[in-house]
DNA sequence: GCAATTTTTTACCATTTGGTAAATCCACGA
DNA sequence: TCGTGGATTTACCAAATGGTAAAAAATTGC
């Protein structure tokens, strides 16, 4: 079996590692946690089902294993946000690269949007370690904006809990989106250039007359 | 058995059903459809499982039913949105009934997310016939005060995604709200501020200098 | 080519879980 | 008070599911 203790793996090990992990995306998006079973996620990456266990503890590992490599991904957007650059238009490409991801990532979406639903049981310490200082330092340079007077005053927490919950939605909530948008309407540009709308309108200084 | 084919139900069919369905959507919007087991149900419910399925036919019917009865009172903040109103008022008043509704019933917020979430399986009929004519209704009535220049230009549809999405985000994401707030402010009072902020300037028509 | 190691399969198992049959309990009207 | 029909419990079951042991197969290093 291939401990875990940081050994080099095998060629074969790498493979079937992200085999597995592609097929669990797949599965545990698509019916949670409880609802996606081993056997989906073996014949989905066309393996056994014990040949999984010999890569993983068991389904739990699988899942944590998936959300921790996730959250990287998921943070980066924000992460790129620059103190340095116009706070305005930073704030209006983060909005673009969260939507973008929605459109690229929905399954990586739905995992998280799972898990969170749900209390988060398997990711709070993670949320709390990794998300938790960089929200906060995220904030901060909002408000810094804001006191420079770069920006109207608004709510740093509440606005980048906005960006998330408008962009997501589009992933998170598919099924309902797609049986309510109008058909013939590219969904993914009118979001774009709604949510650009908005959230302009939002961080506008309004010079008043 | 109390058949669903129309009699009169019993004083304790009533109490008992309300008693399950309660104790269903505790345990539902917790663990999800899969997650959650009979079991669990009952001893909410403070009954034994096979009492339980004398009242319903199944898992099943307990999770449609209550997703069915939801639906009326999740639609119903929508349909009050008023043709003769303030545009701007209204929908202004729209998102706070919004947002008092994820604070009030987060239970029920959370069961639908996670329907949808898994691609609406048991819901997508009641969606196309319940949710979508509604929607449709008050996207041309948005789009007629825009037209009448009551508000500025925008997507009505994606308008409503975005306080759909902004609203429920408190209840559907409230583990990763609670990792992240600040402690000591009250999370309903900045959100209701913050959110009353972005679509009042959303919905403001620019009066250019 | 061959021993040693890694990978995969076969054959299981224990538990959980949705559901059922039938016996029993109980409320209530005549 | 008693019978009748609704309500509840007891004792189950079959299928699904996460997981394991050990043998077989493949791969690798020499």
């Amino acid at each position: 079996m291939p401990d875990g203790t940081a050994k080099k793996p095998t060629r074969i090990q790498l493979r079937n590692r992200r085999r597995i992990l592609d097929a669990a995306l797949e599965v545990f998006s698509r019916h949670g946690y409880r609802g996606a079973t081993l056997d989906q996620i073996a014949a989905e990456a066309g393996l056994s089902k014990p040949n999984i266990l010999y890569y993983f503890e068991g389904k739990e590992d699988i899942h944590v294993t998936l959300l921790k490599q996730l959250m990287e991904t998921w943070l980066d957007p924000l992460r790129t946000m620059d103190a340095d650059g116009d706070p305005k238009a930073e704030i209006l490409a983060y909005v673009q690269r969260k939507l973008d991801m929605a459109r690229d990532l929905p399954r990586e979406s739905r995992l998280f949007a799972g898990e969170i639903l749900q209390g988060a049981p398997r990711i709070v310490p993670d949320l709390v370690a990794d998300l938790r200082p960089l929200f906060k330092e995220k904030c901060d340079l909002v408000q810094g904006w804001i006191n420079a007077g770069a920006l109207p005053p608004l709510d740093p927490e509440h606005l980048i809990f906005s960006i998330w919950a408008t962009t997501q939605h589009y992933a998170d909530f598919e099924a309902q989106v797609q049986v309510l948008h109008d058909r013939e309407s590219d969904t993914h540009a009118r979001a774009s250039a709604h949510l650009r709308q908005m959230f302009s309108a939002l961080l506008t200084v309004s010079e008043r007359r």
